[in-house]
DNA sequence: TCCGGTTCTGGGAGCGCTTCCAATCACACC
DNA sequence: GGTGTGATTGGAAGCGCTCCCAGAACCGGA
């Protein structure tokens, strides 16, 4: 170990040390060909002894790339982003980007000003390319999108909007396998929380929840709607049996709304699965701690995070990958 | 609006279009003095023009700072991670970095392998500084944050180690006055169930609960022990109810262990709070939707982010700012 | 020994910006 | 008209690395 060195060591003095020029030196560190065997060594043997680390900005600048990518998550910040479902997002990406060396930089970007930074991040060329998460109808952020040339993947499609790239999750199948169990299970008034118009992953739910209901020759019963958001599972609940008293089963468009939903049926009197059948979407933690568990829609959370960075890795190396569609799977528990 | 650019402009073409040196140009980018006002202008023009934005690597390399910060997250990602309490941080840490035109990186150190990527980013100077969460005792993300030069602020205080600087809650205080509260409410066999032993937190929750009960003349229970994920706290309560089939008061060293306290409670045929009171600690969204709804000990978690980086943005200007304690608050509900 | 073809090698020109510095200017005052 | 002060100005030297390219070294075969 060589004492403390005030000064980062340099590809210059690595060379040096090693006895060969700078340019040698740069080769065995990407290991190039075109170095001889003795030299490689002596090169190597200078890193170690200098405990050398290559400048990260400087390689950048001169390789223009920057090894990092920036996941946006856009939509109010306090409410959305502390969805656990994000956090599971960033691990898989996390995971995939790391594999790629490449580093995350998270950018929220629900206000005007973080907006604008992102707009200037890519720009500026900060990053290599964009994960995009959470994106509304009419969202600013596309704007953003559609002005950079860097790559961009979604996370999701958002309303109104096809991107070049994107990986989504089978949201229409997996409602449809939902109502489907559920009239399997013998309901037959089955009813629909749903969340907010204006977000794609809300329509397909719907969408699949109609086309179970008419496959079976029911009638499709119109929903109502919630925010995705915690506390108004209950309200639609409460809701759904002013209008529809003798319902026997509810799909919820996500498991938040579902507890919520259980929690206003138990207050209603109604007892889950005995009156009414209740299944969510997503197989968050929460699903498994209700009362009673939840039945719901497992999504592959991390694999969306996972094949979202696959994905950009592979058109930032130039490839021509294709989007994704990831498939969704039942999980019964009790309330069904 | 010029029409698409094919190459990004830089600063010469900007100063030539301007028809002054590249120097003068970087100084009205920096909006440095020694610039004649119609010189000023025509080059605010000429970056209006054409549409110019420095290049962030290029300034990186040339005025060494990457305008960057490492936002690290250490333990086991899955299980730690997708805690809401890390969001809300990240959302605290996000808004206050974004202040001082720092962007985020998120780093997750879970594997050897991603904490061999971090050191390589602090050592590579990939940012400017680091923000440091859940790390435990002997973690070894301790040894990448004492081998760096960088300056790097702790959230909370690991077991067995002083951070030089670092922004903790004040979960003492917190503890001392929710077994207070506990006892205030005439309960005098009040039990803990504690969070792992090698984390500071537990350790200075579980150091709140002893200083009431002793300063209220009542002897302090051992602890039961939970991980703070989700299903510990069942097992942790069940225990306690073995051995303390009297108890009357629970004090959970996190709403997550609380709310399982509260389901293996009623399991177990005790009503809360008539027979059993029970208190949380954190206030997170769950304590407000668990049967019946929790009193808990609130903590200022967006501002802990908020703080730890605002730490960080006077450590890296080269201020000597010093550590802080942030408060907490005691939430009452429906529990106690 | 000479030759064509490889494989090495290091010089040097960038990447796009900041910043030091010497030189120039502008202006007021004597 | 000369001089001094302070505000401008642009040239040039970096920041630390990559990569092109011309030339050197090497190899086996003729």
């Amino acid at each position: 170990m060589a004492d403390a060195p005030r000064r980062k060591p340099t590809l210059d003095e690595v060379a040096e040390r090693a006895g060969v020029s700078r340019s040698a030196a740069s080769r065995v560190l990407n290991n190039a060909p075109h170095v001889r065997r003795d030299k490689r060594e002596a090169v190597q043997r200078a890193i170690r002894e200098l405990d050398y680390v290559p400048d990260t900005t400087a390689r950048a600048l001169a390789t223009s790339r920057r090894n990092a990518a920036a996941l946006v998550i856009s939509g109010e910040t306090p409410s959305i982003f502390a969805d656990p479902f994000f956090a599971r997002v960033i691990v898989g990406a996390s995971a995939a980007l790391e594999e790629a060396g490449l580093h995350l930089m998270l950018c929220l970007a629900a206000s005007d000003r973080s907006r604008r930074r992102l707009e200037e991040l890519l720009r500026a060329r900060g990053v290599d390319g964009v994960l995009l998460m959470a994106v509304r109808e009419n969202d600013p952020v596309l704007h953003i999108a559609g002005g950079t040339e860097l790559p961009v993947v979604f996370g999701g499609r958002p309303v109104g909007y096809e991107p070049p790239w994107y990986v989504d999750v089978d949201n229409v199948g997996g409602a449809r396998r939902a109502t489907e169990h559920l009239i399997g299970r013998g309901r037959s008034r089955v009813v629909m929380i749903c969340g907010p118009l204006d977000s794609q992953v809300s329509r397909a739910r719907h969408r699949g929840y109609r086309e179970a209901m008419i496959l079976a020759g029911l009638e499709p019963l119109p929903p109502e709607y919630g925010t995705f958001a915690r506390p108004t599972g209950a309200a639609a609940m409460t809701g759904l049996l002013e209008r529809h008293p003798d319902l026997d089963g509810v799909f919820a468009a996500n498991d938040n709304m579902a507890a919520d939903a259980l929690r206003a049926l138990r207050e209603a009197g109604r007892t889950v699965p005995g009156d009414v059948a209740v299944v969510g979407f997503d197989d968050l933690d929460i699903a498994k701690i209700t009362e009673p568990p939840l039945t719901t829609v497992h999504q592959p959370i991390e694999a969306l995070g996972r094949e979202m960075a696959r994905l950009l890795v592979r058109l930032v190396a130039g490839e021509e990958p294709s989007s994704l569609i990831l498939p969704t799977e039942l999980v019964t528990r009790a309330s069904t």
